[in-house]
DNA sequence: GTAGCTGTGG
DNA sequence: CCACAGCTAC
């Protein structure tokens, strides 16, 4: 009976977050993983050294000049799975590493743009086909024996209690009806467990996003839950083994100065 | 017998460096009147309310967007002498206030560019042609018998002892013969002191620059003196009555967080 | 609103 | 190295 914490947080820039956001926040937290998302920056540029004085020795980094980028530092061993279909490793987007026993995927799947309509926008069509590649290729696993968790900002706020206002997003990329029968297909097709909605039922709101554009986030509270993290049937029994304590969504944290977007969402695995 | 203390401060950017930087300086220092450059704003965006807690109510200002600008900020009523023919209102980089009896004038002269030749960079023909128009224009003025003082970011190191390596910079835009000699002829037009060099005689050193390039500006200490203060003759005695005590050079703000690459320098005229 | 980019200016 | 501008992206 070990417990594995690991957390998920898209920084919108590492080398701006690590030394006041991010390294306050593990002092606190502990995870023992730490999945980063838009880490904007080349591996080489990468602030291991903060990190390493964080407590985090073992480092898996995929990077990109200026944007996107993913990045997974760990206190425990990570091994080197080898680079999957899902997108060109330059793209920066994904990664897959084994950690603790557990297969575990790191995703930034692509905002989209502002125009939900794949004939006039094509970041749009990248989002969708990018969701199709997660969807054909956790299909193609044996997501019923293989433990596997995959984690990241989803950029996809699935159901009506995981937006502000469901009506008012209806038309806004990130809650299209098209993007969630998507993802909804890639929870199908590898027969994962949501673990937030596990724990924390609808009609509850959930969110893991404030838009930056809001003068004050918490007044108007418009939220989307665009961070998750999810589990195949082998795990579950240890993602939910603590429960809701074992899920916690890090909302203080946007609210310090210069904070990312989003917040950091931690799930506790009892193996 | 009054006490009238005057700071020039090149503060590159006076929206970033009002709260952190010149506050803290101000606190300590407390001069009365206090002239910046590079504020790096217009007028409608000086960050009036900062200076008014510091202490300071009167302000004369002469803006542009992003580059340049001047301002005068002040704790006694500024009377507004009108523009004159030095460079064009527009330019932002000469202002004139009547203070306490004494006639102001806060100058950034141009930095030139880099290649000290008239004929391949029109920035440093520019730099030299306002030179002249300080020249013509203190020439005509009755400096024998007017209280004027004038300070600010001159761009020119003028003696050997104003830079961490005559030799070095000979070449070098701020210390080329062809800058000095103008900057002498101002000095002569105007029968000025020139108070740094009054008090700290030559051939001890004196900076108010480093360069923002250096690694560790203090361990280098590659410095010039680009900031001056200088008086007309019935000044003189106002401005050398403290002798070297009154005038102050503040060296460490250079080593602060997010500093510019300019220091204050504080003038005590004793009235 | 925030943070990258390239380019200019210092 | 630093800070603008104007740009793109989220």
């Amino acid at each position: 009976m070990t417990k594995l914490s690991i957390a998920s947080w898209n920084v919108n820039s590492v080398r701006l977050r690590a030394e006041p956001l991010i390294a306050p926040f593990v002092a606190k937290a502990q995870p023992d993983v730490l999945c980063l998302q838009e880490i904007k920056c080349l591996e080489e540029q990468f602030p291991e050294k903060t990190f390493r004085a964080m407590g985090y020795e073992h480092f898996h980094i995929r990077g990109q000049k200026g944007m996107h980028g993913v990045a997974i530092a760990s206190k425990l061993p990570l091994e080197d799975l080898g680079d999957e279909a899902i997108c060109p490793r330059e793209e920066a987007r994904h990664q897959r590493v084994g950690v603790a026993g557990i297969e575990l995927h790191n995703f930034y799947v692509p905002a989209g743009g502002d125009e939900p309509d794949v004939e006039t926008n094509p970041r749009f069509a990248h989002k969708l086909e990018f969701v199709d590649r997660m969807r054909d290729y956790f299909g193609a696993r044996n997501t019923k024996k293989d433990k596997i968790l995959i984690l990241g900002d989803f950029n996809i706020a699935p159901t009506e209690n995981d937006v502000w206002s469901h009506k008012q997003l209806l038309k806004v990329i990130s809650h299209t009806p098209v993007e969630v029968e998507k993802l909804n297909a890639v929870i199908d097709a590898g027969d994962f467990v949501d673990v937030a909605r596990e724990v924390i039922p609808e009609p509850e709101k959930i969110y893991t996003w404030w838009s930056y554009r809001a003068r004050d986030y918490k007044a108007s509270n418009r939220g989307r839950r665009l961070d998750h993290i999810w589990v195949t049937p082998p795990l579950k029994d240890a993602a939910l083994a603590k429960g809701r304590d074992g899920f916690r969504i890090y909302e203080p944290e946007r609210g310090r100065e210069k904070p990312s977007d989003h917040v950091p969402v931690v799930l506790d695995l009892v193996l």
